[in-house]
RNA sequence: GGGCGCUUAGCUCAGCUGGUUCAGAGCGUCUGCCUUACAAGCAGAGGGUCGGGGGUUCGAAUCCCUCAGCGCCCACCA
C-alpha cells in the first residue's frame, strides 16, 4: 500500500463516517453492560453550528467514544429545542419579508408557517455535528415539539397543577415590548447604561388640588421621567428631616397637573437624590410594593408594544424613549425641571430581543419553586452530583436559596400551548387533553350540555425550559410511562456537558425535575465547559466578525484537527481563548501519526534475532505505554481532558517518535526483526486507540492498516485495555530518562562543534557507567563509536554533566578551551550557589530538628552530589588551564 | 452593594492536602540542519523567583492577612 506522504482528511473522514452509520456502531439498546449516557444539549432546531457547539459536541463525543472503548453501553441521544422566542421571532421577521404581519394571521396560520420554517431548517445543525465526527445514536433523534416529548411537557403542567404548584395570577413580571411576552427573571439581562437623573418639581397642592399659590415644590429625581404619567403617590422617608415638611401633603404630578399624595416609608433613601420618590406602581417593582403596601391606585401607562397608551392622558402612541426625549423639554420649558444629571444605571434587557424591559402587571401562570429548590439544592451540596469545577456551587445555592416563583407562560404561540380550558361562565379547568377538560369541566359546573367547543383554551404558550427541563427523562420517555425499559436502564445518564451560562435555567431545573418525577438525579456529574472566545479574548460574534466558521475549519485542517485545536486549549470551566493555529496544531499532529505510520509499514521483516538496544527500547515503551495509560485514565476521571489529549500527544511525538522509532530504526535499506517489529505494531494498536476518543477519523483509518481487520470492526469498540503500571517500569523509565540526557549531551557539543549527526564520536565516563547497561541505546541514539569509562577524561574534550556523572566527548582540535573554561565555571558557580544554599539549610539545627528524616537525608545527599559535582569540575578546570 | 474566582516563562495553562535540585508543559522565540517517515519536519538552546507587601513555619508558588489589577455571578436604591 501506498500512502501519500501527506495526511488528507477529505480521503477519510466521509468514508469512515458512512462506514460506522453502515454498521450501526453508535446505536444504543439496554442490554447486560454498564450503561453511559449522554444527552445533548438540544441546540436550536433552527440554529447552525458555532464555535461554543464545537468546544461542547467534541467533549461529549470523547467522553462517548472513551466510554465506549472502555466496553460500557454508550449512548449519546441527540435533539433539537424548539427554542419559543428565538424561533417564533425568526419566523415572525421571515413573515415580515413576505409582507405578513403576525397579527393579521390566526394561531394555526402562523404554526403552518413556522413548522414549515422548522421543517426547511431544522436539523441543519444535526447534520452539521456530524461532520465533526460526533457520535450519536441517530435513531434517537429528538425534537422538544414532538410528540412524545409533548405531551410530557402538558403532562407534568397539569400534575404540577394538581399538586398545587402551579397558579395563575396578576403580577409584576418582566416584559418584551418587542417580542410581546412576558419573561423570566432569568431572561432578564442587566447592563449598565449612561444615561441621567431628571430632578423634577411637584408643586404643593392646596385643597382644591391645585397648587396652593405658595410657588413651593418638592423635587423628585428620577431617570424615567415619561413615566409620571403613571404616578400615583409620592414617598419620603418619615425619619428624613428635610421632607418633614412634606408630610400629610398633597403634590401635582408636573405636566399631568394630577394631585398625588404624599405617603411616608423607611424603604425610601434618605440620601438619594432629594429623598423624594415619584412612586408609579404599575411601572416599577418596587413602586409595585410600595403601591401594594399603601393601597395606591395603579395606572398602566404603557402599551404592549411599550408606546403610550390611553390611560397616560398625554402622549399617546408614541414610544416610550421619544416621550423621555420629549417631556424632558417639556418639563424644561414649563420650569418644571429643575436639573439634570448624568448617570449610570442598570437597565434590564431582554436576552432575547436586546429591548429595555418593561416592568409590567399582567395575568401569568406561576410556579411555585420552593419545594422544587429544596429537593434539588442538597444532591449539588453533597457532591452526590458532581460539579466540575466544583466553584459553581456556590453559585447553585445561592440561586437555590433566593429562588422566586417561576413565570412560564409566554404570550407567544410557537411552544407548548397551557392546557387550561376556560369555561363560559368563568373559572378554568387544566387537563392534558380538551376531552379530559370537558369532563372536568362538566364535573365542576354540573352542566351535562357543556361540549368542548364552549370552551376556549388559554392562548399562552410555556417557556421553552419548561419542556427541555424534562430532557433527561422524556428523552426516554419517562414522564408518559414511568419505569420502562429505557428509562430504567439510562437513567440517571452519566454526564452533562454545557455552559455555566444556563446553569439556572437548565442545569438547576433538570435536577428539580429529575427528582420530582424520576427520584433520582438527572446525571451523575456536570461538566460546565467554557466560553470560546477569539485569542485576543474576546467573546465571538457576528458584529466582530471574529468568529470562525466551524465547516470551514474542517475543510482546511480536518475535523480530527479542529477536534484537537479546541481540545487543547480547553479546561473545563475556563474560557476558551481559540486560534486557527490551535487546529494547525491538531493537523500537524495528524501528519506525525501519519508519516510514523508511514515508516512502520514500510519496514520488511526478517528472521534475525532482536538487537539489545531495541530489546531494550521494547521493554521501556512497554513501560511508558502503561504509565502513560494510566495517566490519561486518571485524567479522563477528573475530566481534564485537555491534559489527557496532552498527555498522549507527548506518548506519540516525543517518546514514540523521537525516541522510541529511532532506537529500534533499522539502517537504511536493512530488514527489522520480527520482535520488534510486532511490538512497534502493537504500541502503534495502543496508541491509536488512547487517541481515538478525540481523533476518530485518522485512528480510525490508520487502525484498519494497522492490522487486516474483519468488516464491522473498527477502532471505535476495540477495548482499551492496559496493565497498570509497576515499580519496575518507573525504575526503567528513569534510567532511560537518564540516557535520555547523555544523548541530549552529546548531540548539544555536535551542535556547538559543528560535527555532523553521521561522524560517530566517542564517549568517556569519568568514575562509574551508571547507565551500563543502556549503551546500545545510548551508543545507537548519539552515534557513538564507544563509550568507555575512565578514571580521568581525556584533553581537549567537551563534558557535561547528567544527574553526578561526568561525561566527556573527545573532539580532538575542536576545542575551544576559553569557551570550555568559561562554561565550566560558569557550572561551578552555579553549583556552589546551590551548594551554600543546601548547607545554610543543614546547618540550621532547628531544619535538622524538626523536619522529617527523609528531607534531612535528601539535604545531605544534595550535599554529597554537590560536593562530588564540584570536585570533578574543580580537577576539570585545572586539566583545562594546563 | 454582596459573593466567587483569577494573577506562575513572550502567549495559553498545569503545579497549590507545604519538603524528591520544584519552578513545569504546549505553543512561540533563537541556533544549526532539506539527515531517504515527516521542513505541517529534525536536533539543540535560551526564557519566569511564582501580581505587591506582611505573616505563620526549620522550610511557602503552595497556608493566613492585606493591597493592587482582572474576570464572572447575584442584587429593587429611584
Amino acid at each position: 500500500m501506498e500512502l501519500a506522504s501527506k495526511y488528507n482528511p477529505a480521503d477519510v473522514e466521509g468514508k469512515w463516517y458512512q462506514y460506522w452509520l453502515d454498521h450501526k456502531l453508535f446505536s444504543s439498546k439496554p442490554d447486560g453492560r454498564e450503561p453511559y449516557t449522554i444527552v445533548i444539549p438540544p441546540p436550536n432546531v433552527t440554529g447552525v453550528l458555532h464555535m461554543g457547539h464545537v468546544l461542547n459536541e467534541t467533549i461529549q463525543d470523547i467522553l462517548i467514544r472513551r466510554a465506549r472503548m472502555d466496553g460500557k453501553n454508550a449512548c449519546w441521544v441527540p435533539g433539537t429545542d424548539h427554542a419559543s422566542i428565538a424561533t417564533e421571532a425568526k419566523v415572525v421577521n421571515r413573515l415580515a419579508e413576505k409582507g405578513i404581519k403576525k397579527s393579521d394571521l390566526t394561531r394555526e396560520e402562523f404554526l403552518k408557517y413556522a413548522w414549515e420554517w422548522t421543517d426547511e431548517h431544522g436539523g441543519i445543525i444535526l447534520k452539521q455535528l456530524r461532520k465533526l465526527g460526533a457520535s450519536c445514536d441517530w435513531d434517537r433523534t429528538a425534537f422538544t415539539m414532538d410528540e412524545k416529548r409533548s405531551r410530557s411537557v402538558i403532562k407534568v403542567f397539569c400534575d404540577l397543577y394538581n399538586k398545587g404548584l402551579i397558579y395563575r395570577g396578576v403580577r409584576m413580571v418582566n416584559w418584551d415590548p418587542k417580542a410581546l411576552t412576558a419573561l423570566s427573571d432569568e431572561e432578564v439581562v442587566y447592563k449598565e447604561e449612561h444615561s441621567k437623573l431628571y430632578y423634577l418639581r411637584y408643586m404643593i397642592a392646596g385643597e382644591d388640588g391645585k397648587p396652593d399659590g405658595s410657588g413651593r415644590y418638592a423635587v423628585v429625581a428620577t431617570t424615567r421621567p415619561e413615566t409620571i404619567m403613571g404616578d400615583t403617590a409620592m414617598c419620603i422617608n418619615p425619619n428624613d428631616p428635610k421632607n418633614t415638611w412634606l408630610k400629610g401633603r398633597k403634590v401635582i404630578v408636573p405636566l399631568v397637573n394630577r394631585c398625588i399624595p404624599v405617603i411616608e416609608d423607611d424603604y425610601v433613601d434618605i440620601e438619594f437624590g432629594t429623598g423624594c420618590l415619584k412612586v408609579t406602581p404599575a411601572h416599577d417593582v418596587n413602586d409595585y410594593m410600595l403601591g401594594e403596601k399603601h393601597n395606591l391606585p395603579s395606572i398602566d401607562i404603557f402599551n404592549d408594544n411599550g408606546t403610550i397608551s390611553e390611560a397616560a392622558g398625554l402622549y399617546v402612541g408614541m414610544d416610550r424613549f421619544d416621550v423621555r426625549r420629549q417631556i424632558a423639554a417639556d418639563l424644561e420649558q414649563a420650569g418644571l425641571m429643575e436639573k439634570t444629571e448624568d448617570y449610570t444605571n442598570k437597565v434590564g434587557f431582554s436576552e432575547r430581543t436586546n429591548v429595555p424591559i418593561e416592568p409590567k402587571l399582567s395575568m401569568q401562570w406561576f410556579l411555585k419553586m420552593e419545594h422544587l429548590a429544596k429537593i434539588a439544592l442538597e444532591p449539588v451540596m453533597k457532591d452526590e452530583i458532581r460539579f466540575y469545577p466544583a466553584k459553581y456551587k456556590n453559585t447553585y445555592r445561592h440561586w437555590m436559596e433566593n429562588i422566586k416563583d417561576w413565570c412560564i407562560s409566554r404570550q407567544l404561540w410557537w411552544g407548548h400551548r397551557i392546557p387550561a380550558y376556560y369555561l363560559p361562565q368563568g373559572g378554568f379547568v387544566v387537563a392534558e387533553t380538551p376531552e379530559k377538560a370537558l369532563e372536568l369541566a362538566r364535573e365542576k359546573t354540573g352542566n351535562q350540555d357543556l361540549t368542548v367547543n364552549d370552551l376556549r383554551q388559554d392562548e399562552d404558550a410555556l417557556d421553552t425550559w419548561f419542556s427541555s427541563w424534562l430532557w433527561p427523562i422524556s428523552l426516554f420517555d419517562g414522564i408518559n410511562h414511568p419505569g420502562n425499559e429505557e428509562i430504567n436502564y439510562y437513567y440517571p445518564t452519566s454526564v452533562l456537558v454545557t455552559g455555566p451560562d444556563i446553569i439556572f435555567f437548565w442545569v438547576a431545573r433538570m435536577i428539580m425535575a429529575g427528582y420530582e418525577y424520576q427520584g433520582q438525579m438527572p446525571f451523575k456529574d456536570v461538566y460546565f465547559t467554557g466560553i470560546v472566545r477569539d485569542k485576543l479574548g474576546r467573546k465571538m460574534s457576528k458584529s466582530l466578525g471574529n468568529s470562525p466558521d466551524p465547516l470551514d475549519l474542517i475543510e482546511r485542517y480536518g475535523a480530527d484537527g479542529v477536534r484537537m485545536g479546541m481540545m487543547l486549549s480547553a479546561p473545563a470551566g475556563n474560557d476558551i481563548l481559540f486560534d486557527d493555529a490551535l487546529c494547525e496544531q491538531g493537523r500537524n499532529f495528524n501528519n506525525k501519526i501519519w508519516n510514523a505510520f508511514r515508516l512502520v509499514k514500510g519496514w520488511q521483516t526478517a528472521d534475525m534475532s532482536q538487537p539489545e538496544s531495541a530489546a531494550i527500547a521494547t521493554r521501556w515503551f512497554d513501560a511508558m505505554l502503561r504509565t502513560t495509560a494510566a495517566e490519561v485514565a486518571d485524567l479522563f476521571g477528573k475530566y481534564r481532558l485537555s491534559e489527557a489529549l496532552m498527555a498522549v500527544y507527548r506518548l506519540f511525538w516525543d517518546e514514540f517518535s523521537s525516541w522510541y522509532l529511532e532506537m529500534v530504526k533499522p539502517a537504511y535499506g536493512q530488514p527489522i526483526d520480527r520482535t520488534t517489529y510486532d511490538a512497534t505494531l502493537r504500541y502503534f494498536d495502543t496508541q491509536l486507540k488512547l487517541l481515538h476518543p478525540f481523533m476518530p477519523f485518522i485512528t480510525e483509518e490508520l487502525w484498519q492498516h494497522i492490522y487486516d481487520r474483519k468488516p464491522g470492526e473498527s477502532i471505535m469498540l476495540s477495548p482499551l485495555h492496559t496493565d497498570a503500571p509497576t515499580t519496575d517500569d518507573t525504575t526503567l523509565i528513569a534510567h532511560i530518562e537518564r540516557v535520555k540526557n547523555i544523548v541530549a549531551g552529546v548531540r548539544t557539543v555536535r551542535n556547538q562543534k559543528n560535527i555532523a549527526p553521521k561522524e560517530a564520536l566517542a564517549l568517556e565516563v569519568t568514575g562509574e557507567n551508571p547507565e551500563a547497561a543502556f549503551d546500545s541505546v545510548t551508543m545507537k541514539m548519539a552515534n557513538l563509536s564507544q563509550i568507555t569509562t575512565v578514571a580521568q577524561k581525556s584533553g581537549n574534550t567537551a563534558a557535561f554533566m547528567v544527574g553526578t556523572t561526568e561525561y566527556a566527548v573527545p573532539i580532538g582540535n575542536l576545542i575551544d578551551v576559553e569557551a570550555e573554561i568559561a562554561k565550566q565555571e560558569a557550572e561551578l558557580k552555579h553549583l556552589e550557589g546551590f551548594l551554600a544554599g543546601v548547607m545554610k539549610k543543614l546547618s540550621n539545627e532547628r531544619f535538622v530538628a524538626n523536619a522529617p528524616e527523609a528531607v534531612v537525608a535528601m539535604e545531605r545527599k544534595k550535599q554529597a552530589d554537590a560536593e562530588s559535582k564540584i570536585a570533578a569540575l574543580k580537577e576539570s578546570l585545572t586539566q583545562l588551564k594546563k
